[in-house]
RNA sequence: GGCUCGGUAGCUCAGUCGGUAGAGCAGUGGAUUGAAAAUUCACGUGUCGGCGGUUCGAUUCCGUCCCGAGCCA
């Protein structure tokens, strides 16, 4: 497995247990089950559960379920600060060792794609976002950063959306931090990740969408009972990613005025609808994963 | 009871000087390796409120009825 990380050894694909699936399909319940069977221990890979102070609006496991099994990296960041998958990936190894070592499986539990993917293939051996370069390319336009990327990197610019300015920034950055095209680096990873994935083990819990959708509601309902409000009016000074987390924006809304509760409720559950269906288009193309219909 | 607006996609509405209609949102499907709860792409047939009338042709004009909002009694 030929992944240039320096210090970081990634746990063994074996060695532990993935259980995925979309926001509100019941994952924190079926890891606890799970956990409970094969001597396991519940590892959050969940990019906002990682917050502290955002528990409820999160939906983040209870008090009663952390207090049945030890649950890891739930509320670690201060909400100003800043995370990606790398940061991810380096907090959570550590850990997941940690626990092997006491003879226990851990058991991945969360719904963002892209830190899970990191944790089950590996990390490419890309050179990190730039925040101050970042700046610099969202203030040119898109056909300028496209021209550019076409420039450095035509092979990668060819199988870029080179639509998604998101993307287009990224591998633009990365040619010009790493002073190679983005293309070679992204192969190699690519290849070293095959063999790796091949050992993984873990579910997708699939719901159909009424039933789906219906969760959602109740969760929608629960967040604000549990004080929802309350954690975003206390949310002054987040980093910019945490300011991302559905039910943000919509609760500074009606704390303006600007809705009232009803709607501010059904915004966050459109909102929540929206991610759900773009993790279940993830998680179909892990095929590695069992698919577990409930 | 009288008058005035409205009734068009699941929702909010635009439009058709008469040739059966299109936006936003919602919804569905896709992409995705250091912003990912992010970002991004594609997908629009519905008795144009009901029934009559005029017309080659009505969602559009006329009549009438039903429903909603407002104003006057």
């Amino acid at each position: 497995m030929a992944t240039p990380l320096m210090d970081l050894k990634l746990p063994a694909p074996e060695a532990m247990f993935f259980v995925c699936g979309p926001t509100a399909s019941g994952k924190s319940a079926h890891a606890l089950e799970v956990a409970r069977e094969i001597g396991g221990e519940i590892m959050n890979a969940d990019a906002f559960q990682l917050y502290r102070g955002v528990e409820i609006l999160t939906a983040a496991p209870s008090e009663g379920d952390r207090a049945m099994l030890p649950h890891h990296l739930y509320g670690v960041l201060e909400p100003s600060e800043a995370v990606d998958a790398m940061a991810y990936l380096r907090r959570v190894v550590p850990v997941i060792e940690e626990i092997l070592s006491r003879g226990k499986t851990p058991v991945i539990t969360g719904g963002s794609g892209l830190y899970l993917k990191f944790l089950s293939h590996g990390p490419s051996p890309l050179p990190p976002g730039d925040p101050a370069l970042r700046k610099e390319l969202d203030a040119l336009p898109l056909e300028e950063i496209v021209g550019r990327l076409q420039a450095l990197d035509p092979v990668e610019a060819a199988r870029t959306d080179l639509r998604n300015r998101r993307y287009v920034s990224r591998a633009l950055e990365v040619c010009l931090m790493a002073g190679v095209p983005c293309s070679t680096l992204r192969d190699d990873w690519e290849n070293a990740s095959e063999e790796r994935a091949e050992k993984l083990r873990g579910v997708f819990l699939q719901r159909d969408r009424e039933t789906l959708h219906r969760r959602i509601g109740l969760r929608t309902r629960a967040i604000f009972e549990g004080g929802a409000i309350e954690e975003v009016r206390g949310l002054e000074g987040a980093a910019a990613g945490l300011e991302k987390a559905i039910g943000v924006a919509e609760i500074r809304r009606l704390l303006a005025g600007e809705i009232d509760r009803t709607a501010c409720e059904e915004l966050i559950n459109a909102a929540t609808r929206q991610y759900a269906k773009r993790q279940e288009t993830w998680f179909k193309r892990e095929a590695w994963l069992a698919q577990r219909i409930c």
